[in-house]
DNA sequence: TGTACATCAGTGAACGCGCGTTCACTGATGTAC
DNA sequence: TGTACATCAGTGAACGCGCGTTCACTGATGTAC
């Protein structure tokens, strides 16, 4: 917050250092913060140590900067989700273990959770495309595939068991944010008791 | 958002008459623009056609005003879910038709919905609170229970088994706001997939 | 029934604030000769 | 190696805006006599 002493001038080439550092700053406040309302041009300049002109020189406007920021957001997303898949022993142990850092991904991140999955996104534009891509999501459906070809998952249509299971994490990543004082139970519990419930019905052949 | 009429100054005993019509120009203002904070006192004050110091005559605050709106959102909830229960032919229908009836709750009422749930909600003091007494989720948890008892549900907490309930259908509710231009499957369909699955795993012992 | 008065719902104008953004500038960095 | 000059990253001051809220007021409604 009070970084307020003046900044060493850039280099010719290195007007990019200032970018980062932006984003990385922008970033920072909204985890502190946790409203991107909250978050403005004025503080981010402030907390980089420049005056708020300077944001100008690298973002067009504000919303161009929160997009920036989401992007790397994403990114650290699709990352966990890599790394937790990783280690699995098969399709199954892979949605589980996705799952599972996805939710503690969110709880880790909350306000990043918050503009990334709970928000209003006024440009349809962006994170939508961007989902579809997003490795975090394929992934998912990938899994379910190689799933139902080993049996392990019953056949179905895979983009809808992905759906689905997204929505589970979701539900419980975003309600334990948006009304953390809820008596919740034990967050292990309460990922074992719907994520196992998931995983239980999938591998049913359908309904009850 | 033209009423630019003027009012007609009302009885002597009256004042609750502009008091409701605040909160009901301020709810439908909320789910016009979908967000909280593009509701303006100013903007309230001229969709009732009274100028914006009227409005504290009535409310303290801004907050306050809110407030009263959430509060009559979710007396609105409650009155669909207990009427959704009242139909039902036994615990585990109960839960389902809930379960729908939240859903749907929430899709026609996406702003109501995104403050009720999905939104900051500062002080800790009200709407969580107001969740444990809210009909919605107690019901749930009597439903779960009497299942229980009936046999239909497998024993164990009913708390614990009425929030992954409630995680579940929240999680296709505010995905299904927050995201509106992704690729979702049909509606009735992944209602199906999801809460289903619930109930197969509810029925079931335990774990697999 | 008619008049003087108290009440209080609603008004009009203004306040201070923080915001995103613009604009003419400065002065350190690098280059040409 | 030294000087004049171009570049352009960053500055300082100001803009217009909409906001929540305050304050002294007005004038229709109701009441007392």
């Amino acid at each position: 917050m009070t970084t307020s002493q003046r900044r060493r001038r850039a280099r010719r080439g290195d007007g990019d250092l200032l970018r980062d550092e932006i984003v990385a700053a922008a970033s920072r406040l909204l985890a502190e913060t946790g409203d991107e309302e909250a978050v403005s041009i004025r503080g981010v300049a402030q907390a980089v140590g420049v005056t708020p002109p300077s944001i100008y020189l690298h973002f067009p406007d504000k919303t161009t900067l929160m997009f920036a920021v989401c992007e790397e957001r994403f990114a650290a997303l699709d990352r966990v989700s890599r790394e937790a898949a990783a280690t699995a022993s098969d399709p199954l142990d892979e949605l589980r273990r996705r799952g599972e850092a996805y939710i503690r991904f969110g709880l880790d991140n909350p306000a990043h959770y918050r503009i990334l999955f709970m928000g209003r996104a006024e440009p349809p534009s962006y994170d939508e495309t961007r989902l579809r891509d997003a490795s975090a999501f394929g992934g998912v459906v990938d899994a379910v595939e190689r799933g139902m070809e080993a049996g392990m998952i019953a056949a179905g249509d895979p983009h809808l068991a992905a759906v689905g299971l997204w929505a589970t994490v979701h539900g419980i990543t975003s309600l334990m944010i948006a009304k953390p004082h809820f008596p919740w139970p034990p967050l292990d519990a309460l990922i074992d008791h719907v994520l196992c419930a998931r995983f239980v019905a999938l591998a049913a052949p359908s309904r009850p």
